[in-house]
This record gives structure tokens, C-alpha cells and sequence, in this order.
DNA sequence: TAGATTGTTAATCGATTAACAATC
DNA sequence: TAGATTGTTAATCGATTAACAATC
């Protein structure tokens, strides 16, 4: 496969996104320069991604709305809906599962797991059932995706029994590093850490504004 | 300031935390190849990131752990608590305000906002005020750090009044581009890409495996 | 001292951006 | 045709990694 990584293939659901909403308006063509400014980079920038991927359109007369969409939704795999799992249903994992987004996007949490009986059950519209349950279920429906929203110090387990059962990509939100083989797809999202580096480019801010309140005020 | 982004950052409190942990276990020293390991990046990373910062340990001595956490402590402005507030009372919302892993960071969410009356109140142990109060209570706290939790179509306008009220820095949840001046620190969680990134890369993996088995087989 | 480790300069690498020929 | 836009090659940029002198 060809040289994408990860802010490429995001720059491609984006302007997939944007193509999606500049049809509704009643676009049916657009430019490079169009899809720059709804994503918000360069429009050779879109040349470069698209070339990459072979989508083509038409020398001075740009990309046809509907056939571009078709293109991003073959080389993005969004033509079948995904079933995925959430393993912890604590504060975040029961947000993921009756979060409304996934589903526009084709994505189904199609089961929850947590080890605390109380928590299992088919209560919601989707069933909890108990981790010991989660090898069985994935291999059954052949799930490939999992989500890990379990404490820090249960999450290195969790994705072993994932990988185990045959999931290949894993969303973690645990706050920790995780060891895998290396052709385990693993992102993580660490809440902390976002806030934690936002603070801090906040406090830096603040301290250049007091340092140089000259230029600064200049500059801005 | 020098010339240090956002990984750069990230990678400095991951060195924090590891040094946490090997103090907790007794280290009273550590090599740059021991932060290295435990962060998972080269050591030479590790020494370049600190000489950024000017943090200096000594020739072939490593450096003394309670001295580095000391100065991360206080490059990275972990001496004193921050006091953040959330927007949207929603799933995202809920999961953040009960989430446990922001306290031990010294980061306290102190009041969570929503237009919706029901979900006011005072129910929980942090305070759900109505929006209008956003500004007031912002001002009023001093308050530079606020999260997004609200849906797309809202998630604009929340975040004009957040930087009127003085907000420097916010995370957003919702899953679209958000105009903001120049000097507003801003960082992006978008749940949807994330996982339809990894859903790219699993796929994208089937395909490689089923095109190439052969080679596939050999390299791993 | 000899060996090990730091701190920094130089080389590499990958991704972004600019330039521009092709062409509709 | 002339002008505008694509697609690609080359240049730039920034971050990571390697090399190595300094030195404890």
C-alpha cells in the first residue's frame, strides 16, 4: 500500500465530510481550492492526498461532487457498516455506547462488556454482557475493532484477550502505554494528557504576554 | 519560548510519569535510556527534549529523580491545581465530569454547564448551571481552560462565548472545525475519525494480507 | 584511568508546500 | 485561444535520529 498515514487518511473522511455538506447545498463540482477551504490546508495539499490515492478529476474543470464521494467511500471502506465493542462500561464506555455520531458514520457498538455483574445485563439497546463472555462474542460475529474504557490497571489484559480473539484495531482510552505486536492497529486517547498540554500552552501564552507585552501586543 | 510543539509536550509528561513510577518502585537516579524505555522513544529523544528545556542531569551520573520531577514539575506548571469547566451535560459530558483520572493531575472541573433545565441543578457534586451563567461564572473564577461536550450545531456559538468570557484553551468533543482567533489554544478529540481511522488501517491490512499472503507471511 | 553517559551538532527522514508543465 | 485548474516533481520545513566530543 502506499505511503498514508493517519493525517492523511483523516484529511480524507474530511473532505469526504466536506463533500457530503457542499452536496446538500447543491454543489456538483468542486475545486481543489473548495475542499482546501472547508478542511482548512492548502488546495495542494488535496492534490497531493488524492494523487496518492489515484482520484482524479478533470483539468480545469475539477472533481464531480457525486463520483468524488463514491471514490472516498471505496478507498475509505465506508460502503458496509462495522461492528464494533466497548470493554469497561464505566463513565466513558456508557457514553461511547449511546453516543449519537457513530452511527451516521456506519459504525455500530454492537455489544458492551464489563467484569462487574451488576453493570451486565440488556437494560440499554445494546446488551453488556461479562468480560469472560468477550473471546466467545468476537469470534462468533468476527469482530475486528474494540474499544478499551477499563481502569489503567486492567486494560493491559483487556487487550490481550482482544488481540487473542482476533480484534486487529483497538480505540484505548486507559492513560497507558500498551504493549502489542505490531500489526495491532492501537490509538490512543488520553484525556489527561490533552488537557494537560492545553494548560500548558495556555500558561506559556500567558507567560509571553507578560514577558514581552510589547511585541506582543504588536504582533497580535 | 523555544521551539516546542504539541508531541514535545506530551512526550515531557509521559517522562513525568514514568519517573513517578520508578520513584514509587525506589529509583533514586535514572538514565536517559531508562525514561527512553519507558516512554518508548529513543534516548536520544529523551536528551534532546530536556536540553530544549535546559533540563541538565550529569555527565555519565543520569539524573536524580526527585530533582527531574521537580523541574518538570515546574516547567510543565504541575505545582498547582487548574480549575476548568465543561459545556454540554450530555453523554461526553457526564462520563467527564465523574471521571476519575483528572483529579490525580490536579485538574478539578469546578462547574458544568447546559441549556437544558432538566439537567441543572445541584444533584451532582459539581454544579450543573444553566449556559447564560457561562460568562458570569468564567469571569467571576478566572477560569482559562473549558471543554466542548455540546452538540455540533451548538458547538460554535459555546465556544464564542467561551473566549468573550476569557477562555484561552478548550478542548472540543464536537466533531467540526470551529473559527477561532489566532492566540486561542485549541485541541481536537473527534471519537468518529478515530475510529474510522483504525477501521482504514484493519482494513487496509485484510486487504494487504489477502493481496501479498505470501510476503505477508514471511515479514511477520 | 577507562568506560559510560550526557548534551549538542550534523544527517536523515517524512511530510508539507511551492513551482510549474500539462491540458481542458 | 486564453485562462484556469489539475497532477506531479522539486524545494522547503520541521522533527527525529545518529554521531560524537565533552566529561564525570
Amino acid at each position: 500500500m502506499l505511503k498514508a498515514n493517519k493525517s492523511c487518511i483523516e484529511r480524507l473522511y474530511r473532505y469526504r465530510n466536506t463533500l457530503i455538506k457542499l452536496k446538500s447545498i447543491g454543489f456538483v463540482k468542486v475545486f481543489s481550492d473548495n475542499l482546501a477551504d472547508g478542511v482548512g490546508v492548502p488546495a495542494t495539499q488535496v492534490r497531493k492526498d488524492f494523487s496518492i490515492f489515484g482520484l482524479s478529476g478533470n483539468k480545469r474543470g475539477g472533481y464531480i461532487v457525486d463520483e468524488l464521494i463514491e471514490k472516498l467511500n471505496h478507498v475509505l471502506g465506508k460502503n458496509k457498516p462495522v461492528s464494533i465493542i466497548v470493554v469497561g462500561k464505566g463513565n466513558i464506555g456508557s457514553a461511547l455506547v449511546h453516543y449519537k455520531g457513530f452511527e451516521k458514520e456506519g459504525i455500530k457498538i454492537v455489544a458492551a462488556f464489563d467484569v462487574d455483574p451488576s453493570k451486565t445485563g440488556h437494560t440499554d439497546d445494546i446488551p453488556v454482557l461479562p468480560t469472560s463472555e468477550l473471546k466467545g462474542f468476537v469470534k462468533q460475529h468476527n469482530i475486528s475493532v474494540g474499544i478499551i474504557a477499563v481502569p489503567d490497571a486492567a486494560a493491559q489484559q483487556v487487550a490481550d484477550v482482544m488481540i487473542e480473539s482476533g480484534i486487529k484495531g483497538i480505540l484505548n482510552f486507559a492513560p497507558i502505554r500498551l504493549n502489542m505486536p505490531e500489526d495491532i492497529i492501537i490509538h490512543h486517547v488520553n484525556l489527561e494528557l490533552e488537557l494537560e498540554t492545553i494548560i500548558y500552552f495556555v500558561n506559556a501564552l500567558n507567560r509571553k504576554v507578560k514577558q514581552e507585552p510589547k511585541q506582543w501586543i504588536e504582533k497580535n
